[in-house]
RNA sequence: GGCUCGGUAGCUCAGUUGGUAGAGCAGAGGACUGAAAAUCCUUGUGUCGCCGGUUCGAUCCCGGCCUGAGCCA
């Protein structure tokens, strides 16, 4: 099936690689507003550690889904989700195409393969397994919901916990429950593709850059604002740097450990967009508009 | 100058009552469907500071040397 007019081009890759600025400049020649698709980025007041465009930066093309929630407030991929298909259909009704940026894997998957996350979120029932062991919940996973089990490391706490939260609230494997569409054919997946020398190099300098350019006094009014327990604080570099204020490790520990959790993070982001072969890796702007030119005329 | 405690994996250290050694972190690889910048898994040979001695055998005991920290002069 064509969906002549309405493709969907998603620019992704590891931290530093240069996403924003190539899908600004791609959104500019291909008539693109941006979508967000960074789990950072959604926070507002959070701008120079996430690595959030700026004005300048956006040069003009329309971005969507930044600064949606407080850093005290949570959020997550089923609200990313939902916002991010009504961007998708008020940017086609415009006539232009969504280009979908960002680094969080999970996010774009659950938007492009329409992945259907089961049962809803509890944290009454969440706080009630908390005390138990990983050990003992899993054996009781193991018990209930069998083929879930064993799609989990029974060590992982967090996703046994959240395989229970969906067998008690539907009375139903999670597993069985899941789906995932092929790639449709109006998306074309492209990840920037960095050799890994090159990367750590540009996260180490732009962690200098944002140092500069105030991140200290950010991470000072945050933790002024919504305490360091806030979910948007358990961000890389807001972490370290809130220790660093408290006196708890130095500012040169926290300059190290902020780079090292970026390139931890870079790194993350690499395994989880080698493994599909959906994706489609650029090296360049020009090869990037190769790439767009060869999907658009297909369709 | 004397005394004391150190010198073991890239880093911080454990250990071997003598049979050539192991954790955490870092690094590398992987998993991932309502926290995803989360959560979790796999992966550890290094002249055990250097030179001698004792011993069947030394990283471990003994001697000397180099080197770091502290204390006393």
């Amino acid at each position: 099936m064509k969906s002549l007019n309405k493709p969907i081009i998603v620019i992704t890759g590891p931290t530093a690689s240069g996403k924003t600025a190539l899908a600004v400049a791609l959104a500019g020649k291909y008539g693109g507003e941006v979508i967000n698709a960074d789990s950072r980025s959604i926070y507002k007041k959070m701008n120079l550690g996430t690595g959030k465009p700026t004005i300048e930066e956006m040069n003009g093309i329309p971005h969507h889904l930044f600064d949606l929630v407080a850093p005290d407030e949570s959020f997550s991929l089923v609200e990313f989700q939902a916002k991010a298909k009504d961007k998708l259909t008020e940017i086609w009704k415009q006539g232009k195409i969504p280009f979908v940026v960002g680094g969080t894997g999970l996010y774009i998957d659950s938007l492009i393969y329409n992945f259907s996350p089961a049962g809803k979120l509890d944290e009454a029932y969440r706080g009630m397994l908390e005390g138990q062991s990983a050990e003992e919940l899993y054996e009781i996973l193991k018990k209930n919901d069998p083929e879930t089990a064993i799609t989990i490391d029974p060590r992982n706490k967090r996703r046994t916990i959240r395989a229970l939260e969906v067998l008690e609230q539907t009375g139903k494997g999670k597993v069985v429950q899941e789906s995932r569409d092929p790639l449709p054919d109006n998306v074309l997946y492209l990840a920037i593709s960095v050799d890994r020398a090159t990367l750590y190099n540009k996260l180490n300098k732009r962690v200098e850059t944002w140092l500069s350019a105030g991140f200290e006094k950010e991470v000072e009014n945050l933790n002024a604002e919504y305490g360091s327990d806030a979910p948007g604080m358990s961000g890389i570099g807001y972490k370290q740097f809130t220790r660093f204020l408290r006196g708890e490790i130095s500012r040169d520990e926290a300059i190290e450990k902020f780079k090292q959790g970026d390139r931890n993070l870079a790194k993350k982001q690499l395994t989880w967009f080698r493994r599909n072969p959906d994706i489609l890796w650029v090296d360049s702007m020009p090869a990037a508009e190769k790439a767009i030119n060869n999907f658009l005329a297909s369709h």
